[in-house]
DNA sequence: ATGGACATGTCAGCAATATGACAGTCCATC
DNA sequence: GATGGACTGTCATATTGCTGACATGTCCAT
């Protein structure tokens, strides 16, 4: 296969699409593409905000730490999304912690050359708002979650989304792989390692899914993981 | 007026500063002022989102019922602030209900208007992406808060914002009036009635608020009511 | 092929906090 | 100034799901 540009990777984001080839070219020129590999941290709280990432390959998780050494994954990214957007909203230094989960593609933008964009491309501006509120609805659709449902029913719909997203559908249900470590899902869902072992188990039980360390076989339809 | 904390100016930045009175006349023209008092619903969810507001005085609640009908409230605004923002993010209905906690002065801007004025200002732009920035990690801190702190630090640093953002500095400490219902606390705070009244008469067994229906009083420094 | 590190499985006990019930209080308005 | 509805105060009880402990399993580097 012949080797992918910057600029076919750089056209491949929905944010980016219905751009002039003279503003492709110019973003292309002000990009530059780093591979990451699993457990590197592309920044910290703290670290400033001087950049704006375009994830084309891999998995990314934004999360924070409590002062006692606990986690919470707010997000989980996959090929498409844009991350550190912080950059462009007005803050000057990150809240959160960015970390490879799967050996990642990322394409960087500094803030000041997007914003030139964003001043030139009424249609970039758009794109970014919109891309806003789908985050925005997403992290409060997560505070509902967290109120309204109990553990079992966010591990549950958790998986629903994860499956969603990241598998592919076979003929007899889905399928994603690599998975992730019980701890990873208890991170994203608020809930203890050992509750998602237990739900995991039941599920597989009931013959829903079928699991390892490499995938998760969801047999069937995906309503299956309701709530 | 009280002491403006850092804070207080961020809640109340004007997302207008700056604009040439060309830019605010034609705004003006657009804007219908109304006033709503307590209880009223500005939004349902699913309501078409065609509309941003300004909220002049008063309080707003944004919050979602549960299917078996719990409350849970993401926000309660004051004076300076804007709601209604998925209109100018790409969403054609509202998820949330917004509701009038404290009778309110409400500017109403068409979002084909506004986002007319965007495309003329690229300052306007910035702000709007700064408010958004804003919006979006107070949010991210509202899911921090949830996944790492219990019921009653969660209700003590509640009281803490609400003290900052909406109290008067007094000789002997901060005044707030009037206060909320009990329930209303514990909307915000996902937490039981019954809890809430706990917590707030422990606070005021510990002689650090007094408080009744009427008001909530803070005798001495804010950083008393930390975590 | 082996050892060590990390991940999974399972269980008992416990703590936090929700729930439900009911009495007491406030206050708007008739 | 009486009355009804909403809000507050207090308790006893139920329960979810966390914690810690430990055994077993899996993977990878040497």
């Amino acid at each position: 296969m012949a080797e992918k540009t910057k600029l076919w990777y750089l056209q491949n984001f929905n944010m980016l699409e219905g751009m002039s080839p003279k503003m492709m070219k110019e973003l292309e020129q002000n990009t530059s593409m780093q591979s990451n590999s699993k457990k590197e941290i592309i920044y910290f709280p703290e670290d400033a905000s001087n950049t704006i990432y375009f994830l084309k390959m891999g998995k990314i998780k934004i999360y924070r730490l409590s002062e006692d050494g606990k986690t919470t994954t707010l997000q989980l990214l996959g090929p498409g999304e844009i991350f550190g957007e912080s950059a462009i909203l007005g803050q000057d230094t990150h809240d959160n912690i960015a970390e490879v989960v799967e050996d990642a593609v990322v394409c960087a933008i500094d803030k000041r050359d997007f914003q030139d964009l964003m001043e030139k491309s009424s249609k970039l501006t758009m794109s970014v708002n919109k891309f806003i509120g789908w985050r925005l609805r997403k992290i409060q659709a997560h505070v509902e979650d967290l109120v309204f449902k109990n553990a079992s029913q966010r591990i549950t719909s958790f998986l629903h989304r994860y499956v969603e997203t990241f598998g592919k559908k076979m003929v007899d249900g889905w399928m994603v792989r690599p998975f992730l470590t019980h701890q990873e899902i208890a991170d994203l869902t608020a809930t203890a390692r050992q509750t998602v072992n237990q739900v995991l188990n039941e599920l597989a039980e009931r013959d829903v899914i079928k699991f390892s360390r490499r995938f998760l076989h969801l047999k069937g339809d995906l309503d299956q993981l309701e709530s």
